[in-house]
DNA sequence: AAAAGTCCCAACCGCCTTCCG
DNA sequence: ACGGAAGGCGGTTGGGACTTT
């Protein structure tokens, strides 16, 4: 199917190129440019076919093209412009000058697309991978993407109601001692031991678990939008960092649950849904009314409630 | 030190699109 | 409008470099 291969032509050479064929090359082109790519190796005196001869030239030894490695900055333009065009390498490529279509698409096969499936997020979908252990394994990555300090430091005119807040500061905890029940068995970084009766044992948590970070994964990318940075640019950070400021001691923390719990109670009872500020946006929903819709507030109720009557993992 | 395994990237392959007679 | 040639693009691979055992 399709035409023949220009290289099946016989006696052409094929495979790396020697540092005479590149002089040839170049000779050639900045003599007379490289008109008929087709015509060009005779003319250059080179025993390869036009097409080797187009690559060679475009990938390596064009005289714009930069080497090196990859700046985190194009590294942070790659992502958000393949999140956007796909598998359009050329037209990335268009986007960061001095870098071939294919080297952009060979630092995306090597690098970030590992990356990204490490963080738990489909490097096709840009989204978060869908089967469960998968999740799991990448929610501390998307809490990290949801910290609230940056957002308020991006999103001036966005700020959250003490509601949010504490709703995200406890799944915030919940998913840090679920992680450390993960990784060891016996203790969380809270020192204290864990039995089954414990929160995580409840099967709707961990049933609901994908849906939250997917959801908070939509809502953050939307928000993220809306100043032009992309998602990406705050997921390379390996550690959870803390959605309220880090508090040194585990009895802080434990303080700031149970405030945070009181919070959530109070707010539950009252009408009034603008107690304090909330977003101010328009088409771009803010990602913590994930938490925030009515139908999640059952469920949060519900979790706070076995929180309440369930031994608090992470009590004093 | 050497064998085995893994990573990385330049180059190739084949399909699709564009150009031109 | 049509068909062939050439260019362009994305997927894949071979083999050298590097790492692990």
């Amino acid at each position: 199917m399709g035409r023949s291969p220009c290289c099946d032509e016989s006696g052409l050479k094929k495979g790396p190129w020697t540092p005479e064929e590149d002089q040839k090359l170049i000779n050639h082109i900045r003599k007379h440019g490289h008109g008929s790519w087709r015509a060009l190796p005779k003319q250059a005196g080179l025993n390869r076919c036009g097409k080797s001869c187009r690559l060679r030239w475009t990938n390596y030894l064009r005289p714009d093209i930069k080497r090196g490695n990859f700046t985190a900055e194009e590294e942070q333009t790659i992502i958000n412009l393949h999140s956007l065009l796909g598998n359009k390498w050329s037209s990335i490529a268009g986007h960061l000058p001095g870098r071939t279509d294919n080297e952009i698409k060979n630092y995306w096969n090597t690098h970030i697309r590992k990356k990204l499936i490490q963080m738990g997020i489909d490097p096709v979908t840009h989204r978060p991978r869908t089967d469960h252990l998968n999740v799991l394994a990448a929610l501390p990555q998307l809490l990290a993407v949801a910290n609230f300090n940056n957002l308020l430091t991006l999103n001036q005119n966005i700020q959250l109601d003490a509601t949010s807040v504490a709703k995200a500061q406890v799944l915030h905890n919940m998913i840090q001692v679920l992680s450390n029940n993960n990784t060891s068995s016996s203790s969380s970084s809270f020192g204290i031991h864990h039995t089954n009766n414990n929160l995580f044992s409840q099967s709707s948590f961990l049933e609901n678990l994908p849906n939250i970070s997917e959801g908070l994964y939509d809502q953050t990318q939307s928000l993220f939008h809306i100043d032009n940075q992309p998602l990406e640019s705050f997921v390379d950070q390996n550690v959870i960092p803390p959605l309220i400021s880090a508090s040194p001691g585990e009895s802080k923390q434990t303080q700031m649950m149970i405030k945070n719990k009181e919070i959530l109670k109070h707010n539950d009872h009252t009408s009034n849904p603008s107690s304090t500020s909330t977003f101010t946006q328009d088409h771009h929903q803010p990602w913590c009314d994930i938490i925030d819709n009515e139908a999640s507030d059952s469920y949060w109720k519900e979790i706070i409630e076995q929180t309440c009557s369930e031994p608090w993992p992470f009590r004093d």
